[in-house]
DNA sequence: CAGAACTTACTACACAGTAAGTAACTCCGG
DNA sequence: CCGGAGTTACTTACTGTGTAGTAAGTTCTG
């Protein structure tokens, strides 16, 4: 054992501030792009450094990737600052208005659209991310589904696993086809017609098939 | 002008097997890889040729990519034969055994994830066939509900467009959950719950948040 | 003076597309 | 039925480009 171990002296504020000015120009090639045809060089051209530059702050550029993803996590709880996460019927409501809110954030929309579909793929260096995130945002829609029957005294039906799945997948599918036609699809209403109607036959199923 | 024109001499039957093997190859490696990531060579290897083997026959891999595309929507039209495609009620019946076949096929369930939404992306190959993909859908869909409306004597609500886009949508994005994590999300099950859901809605809406 | 933050320059590879050549097949006139 | 001209279906070999990663050097900073 070397005593001398070198405390890893932090960064420097400006270093911390390069290094999100390169996240973010990241986020918006991996976006347009894709993660396999967006080339470095263009993510270092947009904060006006080379290739190099931007691998010797992240490792790799798989490294780069998954580094993007978690700080994009981390500014949206930061967004919530204060806030809890919401629970219950407001956790519904929360998802609502966050479809509003991407329908004026293309570029964010753009980038978990082709990146989540692109982890599908072989080997995809984003792949165990996204299978967490979606374990996570099912767990929270199910126990909020959960939670609001118990308010409202109803036993919750073995259907809140699907109703959870499904409202995650609506709110991607639409942002699929309102990035190709943005003046046909409106992301916000869809988003809420939809979620609504997912609720309602949790709480209170009919067939109609 | 020459008058020779040598007349186009179709292909022998032989030479239209061997595209479509090509054809399937291809769509498994789109799928598997997506497509700026699936090379030729690995399409080729798999019906015994050589990268320019493939280009002779399909003049660019941009050009393969959309005949793969249109060679799978004409085998899905064929798999209808005889049979007109469902109206009214009968249309989400089609939507709900369709997710139910699709269970059974992981693959091309897969390469049409990853490349519908590579497709959003700068200058891909495949966006305007996508683009006019999901309006077809978007208008058959909405159709249906008109007409199922019209036969229990409703007026059609101007929610049918929006209910259109989102039993595309929940399919779509639950496939991606599901490729994901096969186990944890039955695609059938959910699929089918949430597109009774958005009937419901449609036919007889009700506000729950 | 040690380490951080870069740059330049290079390597190595993956890949689409092209050119030129070859073998097999098809069609047509005799 | 036959033989050669033209066409098809490829192969091999090459080109060019895009791109990630590495190594070594330089300047700046605490």
């Amino acid at each position: 054992m070397n005593s001398t171990t070198r405390p890893p002296r932090r960064p420097r504020p400006e270093t911390l501030a390069r290094r999100e000015r390169i996240l973010k120009a990241a986020m918006a090639t991996f976006g347009t792009r894709g993660y396999h045809k967006g080339p470095l060089t263009e993510i270092a051209d947009q904060v006006g450094m080379t290739h190099a530059g931007v691998l010797h702050h992240f490792g790799s550029k798989d490294q780069l990737l998954l580094e993007v993803l978690r700080y994009r996590d981390e500014s949206d709880v930061k967004d919530l600052e204060g806030q809890h996460i919401p629970d219950g019927i407001d956790l519904f409501r929360h998802l609502v208005k966050t479809a509003l809110l991407n329908a004026q954030r293309a570029g964010l929309v753009q980038a978990y659209v082709v990146l989540s579909a692109e982890s599908v793929t072989e080997g995809h260096p984003a792949r165990d991310f996204f299978v967490d995130r979606y374990r996570t945002l099912r767990r929270e829609a199910g126990d909020a589904f959960r939670l609001v029957c118990e308010e409202r005294g109803i036993d919750a039906p073995e259907t809140v696993d699907r109703a959870a799945a499904s409202i995650l997948a609506v709110m991607d599918g639409l942002q699929v086809q309102w990035l190709l036609e943005p003046e046909k699809v409106d992301l916000a209403e869809a988003s809420a017609f939809a979620i609504e109607a997912i609720m309602a036959q949790v709480l209170d199923p009919r067939e109609v098939l």
